[in-house]
DNA sequence: TTGTGTTTTACGACCTCC
DNA sequence: GGAGGTCGTAAAACACAA
């Protein structure tokens, strides 16, 4: 059977403007990512630039942003004043472990509830989640893909940092809200330092438990001395007919996924690649929509928070803007800098924004501070990515940012103005 | 159900900057 | 040299038409 979760959750949520997941670029009600990651005014890099100040004014305008549309950031910003506010440095950063799960259970619940309202098939979405209960070091999995599910993300993970050291409660709410242990691959740091090890995917259950019961360490590098062993069981495929015992064929033996061609080679081992869970990646939008380039600070809340490693976060990002480039290029191709798909896209989002909350109507003027980066499209926001990496060229960086902003405030307020009659 | 196209993770190669 | 960027790509996950 496969994963509740990943069966239930993501489909259903990915059909459902108003869950917020995200949609494939065909027939999505929304266009998350041509839309959302516009990000409020001044935030292209504000939200790198770990000076208080800036920071500050990064969390304020999400703040506004999210609690405007989502109905994940009222919770969020609600509890989590230090989500996006660097500015509170040391302290917020050791609250931030234990504020997080809790704003990830509310905000889960908040989902849930929403998606009953909105979608109701998807009931038994997060729930799917919650069924899971999490424990530390005990994590339930589903059968399949379920690495991306509550159980393992949260507590299944290393002694050391993150969720782990969430009370036990908190536990739960990240097995309910922050799912996804990264089962990712060994060799560098991609592991997830909040993830299981892979002993706790299924994966490595399914290929354990085969491997136990066929008597070979087949994932184990020394088992190279166990050809013997190997070989014992290639003869008993002989004897397959043999009723009394079972039976236990050659590719039982073989790992979930072919043998890494080279030792170093890290994709192959247990999974190829993990799914993040809705939440996880609305927490990633939310972050790139403050800003296109991650700190280190919030690379690692985040990757802490989200139970991924900063690796992943970083990749996750890089990856992120990968696609944004690749949508632009796709709508600049007629002359154009894209600014007509983000016109399109953006009414979408408004109008399914006004869908999941009847009551917002944007004054032009929001609309328009919440979409500065509709000339995100544009090229000249390429800005060098070492002027986000570090900090002494933010300052220029932040300034030029703020230029092309003001440069596109135009096409932004043309922007808004087609999303607000949409509604 | 299956085939096919798209999206999402993840990596390697190569580059720039400090 | 290390970190992080883009670019290109692999392959799993996913969506959807036939």
């Amino acid at each position: 059977m496969v994963s509740h979760y990943y069966n239930t959750l993501p489909y259903t949520q990915k059909h459902t403007a108003a869950n917020l997941a995200y949609a494939s670029a065909a027939g999505q009600p929304w266009n998350w990512t041509s839309n959302y990651h516009h990000t409020p005014p001044n935030h292209q890099f504000l939200g790198d630039v770990d000076s208080s100040h800036a920071a500050h004014h990064a969390a304020a305008a999400h703040q506004m942003y999210y609690n405007s549309h989502h109905m994940f950031h009222s919770a969020a910003a609600a509890s989590a004043g230090d989500w996006h506010s660097p500015a509170s440095s040391t302290a917020a950063a050791d609250n931030f472990v234990q504020n997080v799960p809790t704003t990830a259970h509310q905000l889960m619940q908040q989902h849930h509830q929403h998606s009953h309202h909105h979608a109701h098939a998807s009931s038994s979405s997060a729930s799917s989640g919650s069924s899971s209960s999490g424990a530390p070091g005990a994590p339930q999995l589903n059968d399949t893909n379920s690495s991306s599910i509550g159980g393992g993300g949260g507590g299944g993970g290393p002694a050391e940092g993150g969720p782990g050291s969430v009370p036990p409660n908190h536990q739960q709410h990240i097995a309910e809200g922050l799912p996804s242990p990264p089962i990712t691959v060994s060799g560098s740091e991609i592991s997830s330092p909040g993830a299981p090890t892979s002993a706790s995917s299924p994966h490595h259950h399914l290929t354990h438990h085969l491997s136990a019961v066929a008597g070979n360490n087949i994932n184990s590098p020394s088992t190279h001395n166990n050809n013997n062993n190997n070989n014992s069981v290639s003869n008993n495929n002989n004897n397959r007919t043999s009723p009394s015992k079972p039976q236990y064929y050659e590719w039982m033996k073989k790992p979930a996924y072919p043998a890494q061609p080279q030792p170093g080679k890290t994709r192959t081992k247990d999974k190829y690649r993990v799914v993040y869970t809705d939440f996880q990646r609305l927490e990633l939008e939310k972050e790139y929509c403050t800003s296109r380039y991650i700190t280190i600070r919030r690379k690692s809340e985040l990757a802490q928070s989200l139970s991924l490693s900063e690796r992943q976060v970083k990749i996750w990002f890089q990856n992120r803007r990968a696609k944004e480039r690749k949508q632009n290029k796709k709508g600049s191709d007629p002359n154009v800098m894209g600014v007509g798909v983000q016109h399109a896209d953006y009414s979408q989002l408004l109008d399914a924004k006004a869908k999941l909350e009847p009551g917002l109507h944007l004054p032009h003027s929001l609309a328009h501070s919440m979409n500065p980066m509709a000339a995100m499209n544009i090229p000249a926001m390429r800005l060098h990515p070492h002027l986000a990496a570090h900090s002494h060229s933010l300052a220029a960086a932040a300034a030029h940012s703020h230029q092309l902003q003001q440069q596109h405030s135009a096409q932004m307020s043309a922007a808004a103005a087609v999303g607000t009659l949409s509604m």
